[in-house]
DNA sequence: AAGTGGTCTAGACCACCGG
DNA sequence: CGGTGGTCTAGACCACTTC
């Protein structure tokens, strides 16, 4: 007999949750509509609160929702598409980028990276703390690593201000002809300072975007970018953005 | 910036078990050991096998440890780079891409994707099924939508089978002119029948690769790839993959 | 059959935000 | 202050793999 095993597979119910809720966010909620709190919607689909989290959670982690502890739950605009690969071979702090210099400080980085930049392992860097905002909104953390040996030209440390410090940094790093680039995509989960910074909870999901600067035949640079996951739509190419993906008609707010 | 409000923020539980289990796997643990069952490592803890899960599925998210039903859970080997980008302008299907063709249909497309491919909401495409697989392990899934337009040579139905098919429509699209491709990389949840593909549960989290093929001035395919985000890291760039992320001395198996 | 991770429950308390 | 989401508990049962 055909024992297709159809129905042999019980549908978890916050799988069920979620997609009853993505529907009902498609044709019933617009853009930054609330929704009832967590435990009257468990209670109207019969659940524990816990369950109804878990399909919540999910609709987070795909940019549908947006939720804040002591406010509420809201639905998310559309994720904002953000270039990260439009800029062929460009040097981080190039005429008008999107970053804006935080801090810069001098410090041994992570292993890995001392590894790309081919220091020691106890071999202190230049350090400069980024950030990108995007229609109002933080989207990006990002941690450069400068050896001294790419910015030969700083003057000696006489210290202005991290931001300022940052600046003359980059500005003296334009000074190298750029010869390639490498990057890397993959999924993290916030480390504490980069949440605070993202205004969201450690541990939240984000993209880490890794690039390697290539000049005069090794590494002179090295960035790496947490953006957030739930927000962000990562975009490379020769032009704009692709607008695919997330269809649905959703009313505008 | 040393402002460290230290004591005003109590760390979670899963938080700081998430740290004190990340240590433990860097020093005490070789890669594909597997670790004591979740009752057992929860009471070690002193805490509700719940919490002990919620420091665990960060830690499966982030790629260190491989979760399965009914085996257990295992300390997970490092990311695999995966090149999504080194290609510059190449038809998907070209000679050696790293897809296999498994099936091939005529379907009507998602919202999206229809209207990128400025085909009707309602017209049918060619929607080729295709799986990537890197060391023997299955590591993306893929729907790749193609007009009839773009594939004006292909000959009529006579339909063999699937996976054939499928290969004759990706060597009809060589024939077109490829001007330019746009990418965007996003966070979302594996569908029921990708994750089946990718060995993994609905809703695991997945890299989504929207790619858009420009030729003659419109787009003539678009290509949905969904890739495992615990086991992948997407490579973009001029030369190999980036080396840096993941930094600490694992024990090789 | 035994042991694993996956799902689910019904509670509790806490941290945060707003009025 | 009240209401929100975030954390945590101690149990139960289920689905799956392995022997």
């Amino acid at each position: 007999m055909g024992t297709t095993q159809l129905e042999t597979v019980p549908e978890p119910k916050y799988w069920h949750l979620k997609t009853v809720l993505t529907e009902a966010l498609d044709s019933e909620f617009s853009v930054g509509e609330v929704l009832p709190n967590e435990r009257d919607l468990a209670a109207r689909f019969g659940v524990a609160r816990a369950t109804l989290r878990q399909a919540l959670e999910q609709l987070e982690l795909e940019g549908r929702l947006q939720r804040r502890r002591g406010v509420g739950t809201t639905v998310a605009p559309p994720r904002v598409g953000v270039a990260v690969g439009t800029e062929q071979h460009v040097w981080p702090g190039a005429v008008g980028d999107a970053w804006r210099p935080v801090d810069c400080a001098v410090a041994v980085p992570p292993a890995a990276v001392a590894e790309a930049l081919e220091t020691g392992p106890d071999d202190q860097v230049h350090t400069i703390r980024r950030s990108r905002v995007t229609h109002g909104q933080p989207v990006a953390a990002e941690l450069l690593y400068i050896p001294a040996s790419s910015v030969p030209g700083l003057p000696a440390i006489d210290a202005p201000s991290g931001a300022t410090l940052a600046r003359a940094v980059l500005r003296e790093l334009q000074h190298l002809d750029l010869e390639g680039q490498d990057r890397a995509v993959e999924l993290g989960s916030a480390r504490a300072d980069d949440a605070k910074e993202l205004d969201r909870l450690p541990g939240a999901p984000v993209l880490v975007v890794t690039t390697r600067y290539v000049a005069e035949g090794r590494t002179a640079a090295v960035s790496v970018a947490t953006y957030r996951a739930d927000t962000c739509r990562l975009t490379f190419g020769d032009s704009g953005g692709v607008e695919i993906h997330h269809d649905p008609e959703r009313r505008a707010s």
